[in-house]
DNA sequence: GTAAGCTCCGTACCTAGGTACGGAGTCAAG
DNA sequence: CTTGACTCCGTACCTAGGTACGGAGCTTAC
């Protein structure tokens, strides 16, 4: 963590701004929050939710929460699926590629290129 | 597709920049381009490695275009993987946060705020 | 012939999460 | 007392893939 990001926090108001100082002291209470945003950001939490999910923190609803954790875990499947079908079907063409002869069309280039004709993509 | 994001590949270099008319006309090319780029996205390439893979269509070696693909592949992979690992843990998150007492501290913001010790996440 | 509606072009702006820069202040050690 | 290392602040820049704006020119219809 660069002194950068600490102060790109504070101004996303992530992080308290800091009591002038000549020197930079980060108190029990920044470390914990630093602490608390990375695990959020490797949940998937974006910086406007942890800021969020930080307000919850003391004497929040657990339902407002929950929505927060339950909207990313949506969006987190999403994305999932998506890949899931990227990965299959890139999976599909360097299979394809790695068995057909090498004098032939190169099938990746053929599925990325429009059909002249008879388009079989869900029509 | 706005004429905005046709200029913005033109000025990409994956559509040639148009013949000075008063009226924008689309060869088939052109429009063939375009749903090259399209395909290509939707399987995760960026903008330069489908320039990349244009350039290749015609006359280039199927092995360089095999490798864009192997490389997209892995990157697909990987962001898979972190993937599943989120909606693990959020998943397992929101089922404790629905199964617990109502009473009980919140076990989502208890995951996300460090412990004070005794951390168990591999030390 | 003129007005609507499209196109051209450059440039600026947007999101998200930072990173980098430059000038000024401060603090401790030599 | 000065030097070096650190901090403060605002501002600009970065990636990626666009979106928006404003002025000028062409084309087509009335």
């Amino acid at each position: 963590m660069s002194v950068e990001t600490i102060r790109y926090y504070q101004r996303r108001r992530l992080l308290p701004i800091p009591t002038a100082a000549g020197v930079r002291r980060y108190p029990m209470e920044v470390l914990r929050r630093v602490q608390f945003i990375r695990r959020s950001q490797s949940l998937g939490f974006s910086l406007d939710e942890i800021r969020e999910l930080m307000r919850l923190e003391d004497g929040g609803s657990r339902r407002a929460v929950r929505r927060i954790a339950e909207a990313r875990l949506a969006t987190v499947r999403d994305k999932l699926a998506a890949l899931q079908k990227m990965e299959h079907v890139l999976a599909h063409l360097v299979a394809e590629c790695e068995s057909s002869g090498a004098q032939l069309p190169c099938p990746i280039i053929g599925a990325l290129a429009a059909e002249p004709e008879g388009d079989r993509v869900d029509p």
